[in-house]
Parts: C-alpha cells; sequence; structure tokens
DNA sequence: CATAGTCACTTGCATTTAGCAAGTTGCTTT
DNA sequence: AAAGCAACTTGCTAAATGCAAGTGACTATG
C-alpha cells in the first residue's frame, strides 16, 4: 500500500509517492480525459513503455488509481482516477500556475484544468 | 538558465525542474529558515552530500536560489530563495495537504508554513 | 487460410542518476 | 602541534531511466 517513507514530514512523503520525472505526467495524463495504455503513452514528452507500465502499476499499489477489465479476449483495460489521485489536482494547479508565471513560452491550460475540482475527475464524485 | 524541457506543458516543465526525490525537500529545509550547508545536509531524511551540493548548483543555475558569501576565509556561504524559488510555496502547501488528508500519522505543519506566503520567505519580498 | 495490424505490455541492454563512505581544503580552537 | 569544523569533492556501487525490439491475443484484410 505504501512505500518506505524517508520521514514523517508530509511534504517528503508524498515525494515518495509522486516524487519522479513521470509520475505527476501519467496524472496530468489521466486528469486529461485518457485512460487506456495507448492514450497514456502517446504523449509529447514521450515516456517509454515500461516506465509507463510501472508507474500505473505504483500507482495503482498505492490506490491512487483503479485499474478495470473493459473487456475480455483479449483483455483489455482503463485505468481512473481515484479520490486519493484526483485530489492531487490542487498540486498540478499549482505547478502549472508557478511554471505560467516563471517559465516564458509555456501552453496556456485550459479552463477545465483551471478551474477544475478534484471531484470533477472521479467517478461517482 | 533552463533546463530541455520534455515539452511546453506547464506541469512537465515545472518537473523538469523540480521533479525528482530531492530538490522540493531542499527547499523545503530553506523555507523552514535552514540557510547554511550544514544546516540542510542535517536533516531527517538524510540526504548525501554529493546530491545537496548537485541541487544547490542546479537551483542555483535555474534561479531558484541565491548562494552569497557571509564570510571570507574561509569563504562560507548562505543559500537563500529567490522569489521565483519563494513562489513554489503553494505547490509545497498543496502537497503536505494532500499528504495530511491521504497518508497516515504525518506530522502536522506548522501555521507559519501552511499560512505563509511565498514573499516572507525572500529578501525585501 | 495466411498475412498483416493493433493493443498492451515485457525483455534486454546501455546510459544516467542516486546512494554511501571516505577524503580534501582552509581556517579556528585547545 | 593536534584536533575540529564547514563545505564540499571523489570514488565506487546500486538503482532508475531510456531505447529498441519482442511477445501474446486477438481482429481485419486479401
Amino acid at each position: 500500500m505504501w512505500p518506505e517513507f524517508r520521514s514523517r514530514c508530509p511534504v517528503a512523503s508524498a515525494l515518495d509517492i509522486v516524487g519522479d520525472r513521470w509520475t505527476l505526467i501519467v496524472l496530468r495524463t489521466m486528469f486529461a480525459g485518457r485512460h487506456r495504455y495507448g492514450e497514456l503513452a502517446d504523449i509529447p514528452e514521450k515516456i517509454s513503455t515500461n516506465i509507463l507500465a510501472d508507474r500505473l502499476e505504483r500507482l495503482e499499489d498505492f490506490g491512487l488509481i483503479t485499474k478495470t477489465a473493459y473487456q475480455q479476449n483479449p483483455p483489455r483495460y482503463q485505468y481512473h482516477l481515484t479520490e486519493k489521485g484526483a485530489d492531487l489536482l490542487p498540486v498540478l494547479q499549482e505547478m502549472a500556475a508557478w511554471a505560467a508565471r516563471h517559465i516564458p513560452d509555456r501552453w496556456s491550460s485550459p479552463p477545465w484544468f483551471t478551474e477544475g475540482k478534484p471531484e470533477h475527475f472521479y467517478p461517482h464524485g
């Protein structure tokens, strides 16, 4: 369920879960409405497929996303944010706002992202 | 000044700067009022000194912190947040809030952190 | 019916980054 | 003269990342 935490500091603990180069990019893509492996792999940042598979497994282990089959034969899966995962939206929003203020020439965030709330992004929320 | 960005997405770009296991922990420690190398090294998460030196150099390169001498002979330095660096406070606040909500048994954040504003944490701000 | 294509991964291997311990430099203190 | 301290640096091992190719279970095409 949880990784080994470096300390009980909440910032450090959050980073033990999402503090790497790819995890938050996978979550960002899911906020953008993509739920299948192929859709999550086809992003401008060029994530390699072994990393994507690893992060999806980790995110599922930590309860930030769910993996459910949308068909059998051949088995095909879709990934969705849980409440815990969707609740990271404010972190992504603040990161995007910071980048918009301090890094030139970034893409502008759409209103569904800037004004969205976590409960809009998980089933029954 | 800037790293090579994977894309112009603001979230991905922010992660190109702070998206690793240690960078935000170094910044957290500086928000907590520590400014000297030894103080930044002496944290419960046990950062190794080569990583700390590397992250301080990166953060200075990217303009998130400044390095200034507070004495000559022997030269001793102190590190301070710039406006750009201090402006990451909302990201840390949202991370801490998320961890407090979803990970059991974390330390509770002090009011100077929870209620702080970026301009309280850089010179002349 | 055979071949080609798609999806969702998995495997192998090279490169990069992180982690740990010990060493170095230039003073200061005993 | 010897020990200590601050701020790193170096060497080496281990882990994570990146890239390309391969796999299995179908589905669609000629």
